[in-house]
DNA sequence: CGTAACGTTGAAAAGTTTCAACGGATGTGG
DNA sequence: CCACATCCGTTGAAACTTTTCAACGTTACG
């Protein structure tokens, strides 16, 4: 996206004239790009914006699903738990990402706000109405589906068979992609969630975690940066750890 | 689904009259079910069967995505490799499941027969040409990755948290169950996979998965029988175990 | 019948977790 | 402003689960 473009869609903000997932686009995953002025306003009429705070959840598993969103800024966490407590992180979500599922009467999954969250929130039952007159609506949906189905995949490589120090250069460089998609630097990279969050994500320990990220400090890989951002010093040699050769 | 409608479509398959996707539709996973007259015949037109011996590669991730295909009969597994060899299973589809991506260039895993398989193999481009003048396809098929990515949470929870001992009661839960919707019995439960894609799948070694159905065994909550089936004699201490309490 | 592939079992080794202690940052109240 | 508690992250040592290495039994198939 241009800087001209952006700037354009900066003002129609400013002017209500635009819808403001739209402000998503920039990782061409939000739900209304591609639709014209007509259709962005129908989605429009049904949506509503909300904020959350730091922490607060979204909503929790086998809740009725009443309502889908859409990340305008922020982050979220969708994780899922055991009985006696056990958590699994199954993702983080950015803005322009997609939240909840289709055709689904119950969530899957809890979600809770990682810092101050911005969300664009569409009452289930309404938006699919709209899907049945918006094909190309739907035909988005579905790029998003896939796109998340083959990112849990990679996951579960993961989570099946790497190794700690793969899982953290995995982690690394995924929050790396993300920022760079994201249109925002991609090398000293932020981790905006805790080490319980990022443990929970790779299916290890806190402890493991730190570890692990000492360990790859020593080995001068990484460097850690105040504000919790990291340093990737060799690029090079996590692509090679996370197993993508 | 009654006796008489499983008839009346084994007949009208005999005589050509239905596509033969439909006969997945016992788990209403079918690509082709809810679609009417003219558009199967034209769903039908782009299709191709092809039968798959057991072990033989369907496609290999990476390559150019040029199809998609619906599971008639037999089983897949789908899996994704590090560069040292070692495997993660990602999923068993059966008949009725789809298999491949849309919306992507290339396939994100690899896909094997389990045993002797057919399938009904559609030119990607092609159907989605297709999808764009039937909405109703595609919001099947959004369907279908809902459920699949609900699924892939699934496993990422269990390959995050849980036990092998867990593993392994979830595993069969899950065979159960896929059995049941399947219209086949759900108790004596058929193993149709190896030790080793079970391990791959649950992301453990073949002795573990081994020592762990022995204990199981042991414990009574299971029973060996001959043709790779197992019992499942105490279900609900089973469910405990799975953690879905 | 012999060979190879698959599955089971045992013992040692490894990686990760658990338990425990400590340090630093943050925030609260006296 | 400082004492104090709390939360988060780090580090160490012991414990545990799972893996690795190895041997053996079973099944399938030429």
């Amino acid at each position: 996206m241009s800087w001209f473009a952006v700037k354009t869609r900066e003002r129609n903000l400013q002017d209500g004239l635009v819808h403001p997932c739209n402000m998503c686009a920039v990782r061409d995953h939000s739900v209304c790009a591609s639709l014209d002025a007509d259709e962005q306003a129908r989605v429009n009429q049904i949506m509503t914006q909300i904020d959350m705070g730091d922490g607060s959840t979204i909503f929790d598993e086998a809740e009725p699903a009443t309502h889908v969103f859409n990340i305008t800024s922020g982050g979220v966490k969708v994780y899922k738990l055991l009985a006696d407590g056990r958590r699994a992180i199954t993702g983080f979500l950015f803005p322009g990402d997609f939240l909840g599922l289709m055709h689904r009467e119950s969530y899957a999954f809890s979600a809770e706000a990682l810092s101050a969250t911005k969300l664009c929130r569409f009452p289930r039952e309404k938006l699919e109405r709209l899907l049945e007159e918006m094909p190309k609506l739907e035909h988005r949906l579905l790029g998003l589906a896939s796109h998340e189905l083959a990112a849990a995949q990679d996951q579960m490589l993961l989570l099946g068979r790497k190794t700690a120090k793969e899982r953290l250069a995995s982690f690394f460089l995924l929050l790396s992609n993300a920022a760079r998609r994201h249109g925002r630097p991609d090398n000293p990279i932020e981790l905006t969630m805790s080490r319980g969050d990022i443990a929970d994500y790779l299916g290890l320990t806190i402890e493991t975690v730190s570890r692990t990220v000492t360990h790859l400090k020593r080995d001068g890989i990484i460097q850690l940066l105040e504000g919790n951002r990291i340093q990737l010093s060799r690029p090079a040699k996590l692509q090679e750890l996370a197993g993508l050769t």
